[in-house]
RNA sequence: GCCGGGAUGGCGGAAUGGCAGACGCAGAGGACUCAAAAUCCUCCGAGGUAACACUCGUGGGGGUUCGACCCCCCCUCCCGGCACCA
């Protein structure tokens, strides 16, 4: 018979399904293992060939750690809220909920196809009220905590999706989204306090097991620098604060430069003999989108503040201010004390605007450029820290600056607090009332879910408003504080909020009382594994560890961290080596290779295509070769085989193998795991597998193409499902040859192999090695002056001329 | 500009100081077949040879080492992230 994959496929997931057979139980005496993949965000287009590469991956490893005897919660849900369903809903005259549930319905069927052992009974869905519920909860919380405020500021405001974005948001000036131009618009806005847990989301890092470079990208993106604020006098008589990482380079500060947006401006207005020039800058940079101010980035521009100047403290000069955007308003103080000496863009400044350059740490030259090497400079021309290196300066200068009253050591973040609001229907309603008597007030947590109003159209409008600001039945309140008037917030949460919190639902999904329950969060703490994609380090990565460490403080769980480990998968390229999309046509749907080849051949395929951190282009005719290696086995092992026994003959390769594939899951090295699988099979083809061997095969393949091997296991005749049964252990002695071959080299190149006993000590290898016809010809009229042995692997014999 | 990650046969990739190219794809030859497909067996980095021998070969240049794809220094190119953060 052939391998019917279609039939096979279908038989075992539905047995798996009804069965449950990969339900986690809380409270299970076995140890637990918290494993989980990025939930899917419900699209209208279906599954990528993208989403399996790391659901499989993480299948593996549950299904084997399952095997290992672990209770595993591998959890699958939802992230449904979003634009793109509210678009199309819109588009379609559908309703967001109906398009979602549409969606949902095609993803599951989708997801269960490729046979991925998720806890089905688990699956959470963002959208839904019961959800959602804990949701409004949490913000609800930090808003009682005053970690939700709202102020007005420029936000980022996407002039397509009428919306504002969040900073991570923002990729290049444009929407992550849609690629429309971002601009400033100054909105009020609910924001969450991230930045009060800059410090903790920096130093927990140390506790996690994050792949390196998701740890650098998050310190990177929070970024701490340590320095100084400093006051600088001014003519006005008052004084202007600014913040340096370089405090050491104050004798070099020969002009002050503060941000268009400076509230010092205002101040100094009637002070001001340029005000007009001034004017019109501020004005000219507030029109001015992201992407133009970076586009702008090279040439230098500014205005003198005439009629105000400000007084170097060290030198008593009086130095020139400016305004120029280079400056932002929102990072340190808005101003800066200008070094154009050491620090490249005042460099740049000050030549444009002929400003004097003063040397104060030596090593390069600084009429070419400036010089920002801290390491090695020595100072100069700077009084009473002449000699000394940066770091001596940076302390001695402190010190003073201490002494003097004039300012005090600081840390800044780039991290900006959160911007929370959409201005969109298709999200969690803020649950908040605005009451003129008593300001905003939250609504009593009985009231929860308060739920999204049924209505019939949810179209943006052009002044910024979200739908729900014109829906004035569900506007209309009273205030749970006076009962007076009051007014929703008509603003909803970003996509972002449900996934904040969403691994915690999946200990206690249908819990009512609470987000999650005592036992359940007691029981499974926290994720074990979680894989998901780079793009997300300092979105959604960082923001749900930003709200977990929020729910450690108010007690809900005992975890510092949600996650305790974090890998994360490369992207499925088209053919080419270009991203798959849809406009280069290059897209593959998961579903014509199932449909083909079976879903354990995708699943081997994607595996093996390469290295799993990186990406990789899809190959249409490699696909074949992980189909031809499941039809070899099938071959073998249609018929029962004889021998319960493992086979002397393929012993060692098996056991071989059993350590080999089993170290490879654990290291995420899926490709060079299945290679090993397949040699395996290479090995069977030259000696006849017997019953035992075969087992040890089936069970390797087990997590990798766990229908295939549920069939075989049966038409072997053993009991039960391969994918319950225990994983296979190895034998250390028995993944030993007797014989080993060995390199032989002289003068350091290879000449030769030659075949030693395993372990052979330096004399014997040497003795052999030196007896091969070959070498012995080669050893004529020389000498041995040296001989290098590597046990098992090489001799390496260094010759020289009798003399 | 800064921070990461890379560059290995015709292709995807193995090997992290010790036989470069595991495994797979593509290709060539053979067996089976009326034939094709499928399957099985053999070959498959380049030059060189009748065949061996031998020489060259992991982006480029230098270095360390008995020995370097692997470690160190310099350079080129590609991918990802950040981007006037003082």
């Amino acid at each position: 018979m052939k391998y019917d994959f279609t039939a096979i496929e279908k038989k075992w997931q539905k047995k798996w399904l009804d069965e449950k057979l990969f339900a986690a139980v809380t409270g299970s005496e076995k140890p637990k293992s918290f494993l989980m993949i990025e939930f899917p965000y419900p699209s209208g287009q279906g599954l990528h060939v993208g989403h399996p590469r790391p659901y499989t991956a993480m299948d593996i490893v549950a299904r084997k750690r399952r095997m290992e005897g672990y209770n595993v919660l591998f959890p699958i849900g939802y992230d449904a809220f979003g634009l793109p369903t509210e678009n199309y809903a819109i588009k379609n005259h559908l309703h967001p909920s109906e398009v979602t549930r549409t969606n949902i319905k095609r993803f599951t069927e989708q997801l269960q196809m490729l046979g991925f052992s998720f806890d089905w009974d688990r699956c959470i869905d963002t959208t839904d009220p019961d959800y959602y519920k804990w949701t409004q909860w949490i913000f609800l919380k930090m808003f009682e905590k005053g970690l939700a405020y709202k102020t007005s500021m420029p936000v980022n405001w996407c002039t397509s999706c009428k919306c504002v974005l969040a900073n991570e948001e923002v990729v290049n000036g444009v929407c992550e989204r849609c690629g429309s131009e971002v601009v400033r618009k100054e909105k009020s806005q609910w924001m969450l306090k991230i930045t009060e847990y800059a410090q903790r989301l920096i130093d927990d890092l140390d506790e996690v097991n994050y792949i390196e470079r998701v740890k650098i990208q998050q310190r990177n993106w929070i970024g701490r620098s340590t320095g100084a604020e400093l006051s600088f006098a001014t003519s006005a008589g008052d004084t202007m604060t600014v913040f340096t990482t370089r405090p050491d380079t104050l004798f070099g500060a020969t002009y002050m430069v503060i941000a268009p947006e400076h509230a010092l401006i205002e101040k100094w207005a009637g002070s001001l003999t340029n005000l007009e020039a001034v004017r019109e800058y501020q004005a000219a940079a507030a029109r001015k989108s992201d992407f133009e101010r970076t586009e702008m980035a090279k040439d230098k521009t500014g205005v003198r503040l005439e009629g105000v100047s400000a007084i170097n403290p060290v030198t008593g000069k009086e130095i020139p201010i400016f305004i120029s955007d280079y400056v932002l308003a929102t990072y340190g103080t808005g101003a800066i004390m200008a070094v154009p000496g050491h620090d490249t863009r005042d460099w740049e400044f000050a030549k444009q605007f002929k400003l004097p350059i003063i040397e104060v740490v030596k090593g390069g030259d600084v009429e070419k450029e400036a010089f920002t090497d801290c390491e090695t400079g020595i100072m100069v021309n700077s009084g009473f820290l002449d000699g000394m290196t940066v770091e001596e300066a940076k302390k001695a200068i402190t010190a003073w600056i201490l002494e003097k009253g004039l300012g005090k050591e600081k840390v800044n973040f780039k991290l900006r607090d959160w911007v929370f609001s959409r201005q969109r229907y298709w999200g969690e309603p803020i649950p908040l009332v605005w009451c003129e008597k008593c300001g905003w007030v939250p609504l009593e947590e009985s009231e929860l879910p308060l739920l999204l109003p049924e209505v019939k159209s949810y179209e943006t409008t052009d002044d910024g408003e979200s739908p729900l600001a014109h829906m004035d039945a569900w506007v209309n309140t009273v205030c749970p504080h006076c009962g007076g008037p009051a007014k929703r917030e008509t603003d909803t949460m970003p996509q972002w909020a449900g996934s904040s919190w969403y691994y915690l639902r999946y200990m206690d999904p249908h819990n009512d009382k609470a987000l999650v329950g005592e036992d359940a969060i007691k029981y499974w703490h926290q994720v074990d594994w979680y894989n998901g994609g780079m793009e997300h380090t300092t979105l959604h990565l960082l923001y749900s560890r930003f709200w977990h460490k929020f729910l450690y403080d108010i007690g809900v769980v005992p975890t510092k961290e949600p996650y305790m480990k974090r890998t994360s998968h490369g992207m499925i390229l088209g053919e080419g080596g270009e991203k798959m999309s849809k406009s280069r046509g290059n897209v593959i749907n998961p579903n014509d290779i199932i449909d083909e080849f079976g879903a354990d051949t995708l699943r081997l395929y994607i595996m093996f295509i390469g290295d799993f951190e990186k990406a990789v282009p899809w190959s249409s005719t490699a696909v074949k070769g992980c189909k031809r290696f499941l039809d070899r086995i099938w071959n073998l092992a249609e018929l029962p085989l004889a021998g319960n026994e493992m086979s002397k003959a393929n012993e060692a390769e098996i056991h071989k193998a059993i350590k080999k594939v089993g170290e490879d899951i654990e290291s995420m090295k899926f490709n060079t795991a299945i290679a090993t699988l397949m040699s395996l099979v290479n090995t069977f083809y030259e000696n006849k597998p017997t019953r035992g061997d075969m087992k040890a095969l089936i069970l390797m393949l087990s997590p990798f193409a766990p229908h295939f091997a549920d069939e075989l296991w049966e038409i072997q005749g053993f009991e039960s499902y391969a994918c319950l049964a225990p994983w296979p252990k190895f034998d250390e002695s028995k993944t030993v040859d007797a014989e080993k071959e060995i390199a032989v080299q002289v003068g350091g190149k290879l000449k030769t192999t030659v075949i030693v006993p395993n372990d052979s000590d330096d004399e014997t290898v040497k003795a052999i090695a030196c007896g091969d016809e070959k070498i012995s010809r080669l050893l004529e009229g020389m000498e041995i002056v040296k001989v290098i042995v590597i046990k098992n692997k090489l001799i390496n014999l260094i010759i020289k001329p009798k003399s």
